[in-house]
DNA sequence: TTTTATGCAAAGCATTTGCATTATT
DNA sequence: AATAATGCAAATGCTTTGCATAAAA
């Protein structure tokens, strides 16, 4: 079987670019590390790692270029700085973010939860709807189990008192 | 009745922020471009139309103030500016909008369409939403239209030629 | 040998900050 | 008088670009 390396070898051939050792570390880094959010910084310093001699700029060249072939999505938390997400293979949409208010985590969903609203959105708007961005803010399974462990603890001294 | 500028006098009042005139101008500029979404540097030249001596970071430091007190939204659509979006008043939410690829117009979708999504992620990802963002990317019905008109007179020269 | 990609440093932008001045309470 | 807000310029931080060098077709 074909390894994921090999399938985005062919789609940068198929575009004619090159998958040079530069553009193949960058993308090892992506797949390493699949399920976080990378920023450009964060990805060159994995790349660092393990090719010292990258630099940044070519970094944002190669990321940009994924961008551009749909191979990655650049996505923005509003924290200014862009990061980038491999896409699932044969993925039409974006999936979904969760964004915790408390600490930050960006969780996934990759279902798709809008087929319904796209339906919608294409009839009563006359949208052509090519992608979409979904993200909610709101606060992490983890954070409401801490937040219940705090009042539990904070009940445990109203006793002891 | 009470004018929209005088609540929102009353909501920095009750926050102890002054509407000083450079806020009030400024204010007053998203007031009248509602239906945009302007950039800081589309508000200050704006702005600046009638009150030439404001500064840019004045601008910038209001937009922010306004943010936090979610009169307006912040929104990026991936174009390296943040804009700015009063909310509909008493709005639990942002409201969604619509990015025509073609064109770049953004049209805005005040409906919530998320309701059931919503009940959804929270419970399926214990996850308790805030707030959302929403964009659909694609072709608007501006844009679609020309591409019909464009088609219609492709044919006509066909039949000429 | 012609094109494409890289690394570095410099440049570009949007946004933020320091600070002296001005307005407001 | 004390606090808060402003304007300007300088600083910051992310990202892009110019250009000489190196690698690939």
């Amino acid at each position: 079987m074909e390894s994921r390396i090999e399938r985005i070898k062919k789609l940068l051939h198929s575009s004619s670019y090159k998958l040079t050792p530069q553009r193949e570390a960058t993308v090892r880094v992506l797949l390493e590390n699949e399920e976080d959010h990378l920023s450009a910084e964060d990805v060159y310093l994995l790349v660092k790692e393990k090719s010292p001699e990258i630099g940044l700029a070519t970094v944002y060249r190669t990321l940009e270029l994924l961008t551009e072939l749909k191979i990655v999505d650049k996505i923005n938390f509003g924290d200014g700085v862009s990061r980038y997400d491999l896409r699932q293979e044969g993925a039409a949409h974006f999936h979904h973010h969760l964004v915790c208010i408390e600490c930050g985590a960006v969780d996934e969903i990759q279902e798709d939860l809008l087929g319904e609203v796209e339906t919608v959105v294409e009839r009563d708007w006359n949208f052509k709807i090519k992608d979409h961005r979904l993200t909610f803010h709101g606060i992490c399974h983890r954070c409401q189990a801490k937040v219940e462990k705090a009042e539990d603890s904070q009940s445990a001294i109203n006793i002891t008192l």
